[in-house]
DNA sequence: TATTGTTATACTCTATAACTATA
DNA sequence: TATAGTTATAGAGTATAACAATA
C-alpha cells in the first residue's frame, strides 16, 4: 500500500454519489435495452425465481419486501410466474392469510435459461476487460448489493 | 502485487455477470424508491440537464443517442424541461431540421438542486463505508459508465 | 381490529408507426 | 429520397385505494 490519500471519516468526495448513481442508472438502462427478446419473463419475475431457488418456499409478503415492490405488484408477478408454470402457490398451513410460493421443476429450468440469456451481453463486455478490472467489479457488486439493502 | 490468481483471458467467472447485473438492477430500483419527493423533474430529465451543462448546446438527436432513448422519448423529455423553463430550444442556423437545446440559467439552478436532493440517500450510505470501499466504488463507477457505452 | 393478499384503477416512462418539414 | 423531429398510440411495470378473508 502506498501512502494513503483517503479522506477522514465524514469527508466523502461529494461527486462520488452522483457519479455512482448515474453510472448505475445508465448501465441498468443499457442492460434493459440489451435484453434478449427470447426472454419471455419480466426481469423482476426472474429475480423472484432466483430468490425462490435460494430460499425454497417463501411467503408472498416476504417476496414483495425483498424485491421492494408493493404487495399488489408482487401478486401480479407471482400470477405471471404461475401462468407460466414456473411456481406453485399454496396457503400456509399455519396461517390461512399467508400465500407460500415455491419453484416448480419447470421454473428451475426457466431460471437457468433466463440467467444464460440475461447474462449474455454483460458477460461479453466483461470478457473484454482486464482480469484486474473484473476482480474490482466483483468486489464492487457485493458492495452495491449490500448498499441496496441498507436502511 | 501478490501472486496472481486471475484466470486467463476468456476464462471469466460465469457468475460475475449475473451477480453484477442483479446488484446493478437492485440498487437502481432502490435509488428510484429513495428519490426525494421534492424532486419535481424525472431522473432522465436531470441527466439531460447534466449533459447540457457539460456540453453546451446539443442537438436533440444527439441527446437521444447519448441517453439511449428513442427520439420521441427525448422530444417528450425536452418539452418537459422547456415547460419548466430549464432549457431553451432553437432551430440550428445551418440545418433547419435540427433542434438545438441548451441550458437556461434556471435549468442550471435546478440541476444543482436536483443533484443535491438526488444524491442525498446514496451519499449517506457511502459515508458509512470504509474509505477503501469508497475508493473501490469510485473506480467501479468509471468502469460501469464505460461498459454502458460499449458496442 | 390488524394483517395478508387481491382487485380495480391510474400513473410514469418507454416504444413503434405515421406524419411534417427541411435538405 | 433521406433525415430530424413530432404526434398519436400502445405497452410494460409500478403505485395507491378499496376490498375480502383470516387471525
Amino acid at each position: 500500500m502506498t501512502r494513503t490519500l483517503e479522506r477522514r471519516s465524514g469527508e466523502v468526495d461529494p461527486g462520488l454519489a452522483s457519479q455512482l448513481r448515474l453510472s448505475i442508472r445508465r448501465l441498468s438502462r443499457r442492460l434493459a435495452i440489451e435484453r434478449d427478446p427470447r426472454e419471455s419473463l419480466p426481469v423482476n419475475a426472474v429475480a423472484v425465481l432466483g430468490l425462490l431457488h435460494r430460499r425454497g418456499e417463501v411467503a408472498l409478503s416476504e417476496l414483495s419486501a425483498h424485491e421492494r415492490v408493493q404487495p399488489p405488484t408482487m401478486t401480479r408477478i407471482v400470477r405471471c410466474l404461475e401462468d407460466a408454470d414456473c411456481v406453485v402457490r399454496r396457503p400456509s398451513p399455519s396461517d390461512g392469510r399467508v400465500t407460500l410460493v415455491s419453484l416448480s421443476p419447470r421454473g428451475r429450468d426457466r431460471l437457468l435459461l433466463h440467467r444464460q440469456l440475461g447474462d449474455a451481453w454483460l458477460s461479453q463486455r466483461l470478457a473484454e476487460l482486464a482480469p484486474e478490472e473484473r476482480d474490482l467489479l466483483s468486489r464492487a457488486a457485493e458492495l452495491l448489493e449490500a448498499l441496496s439493502h441498507r436502511d
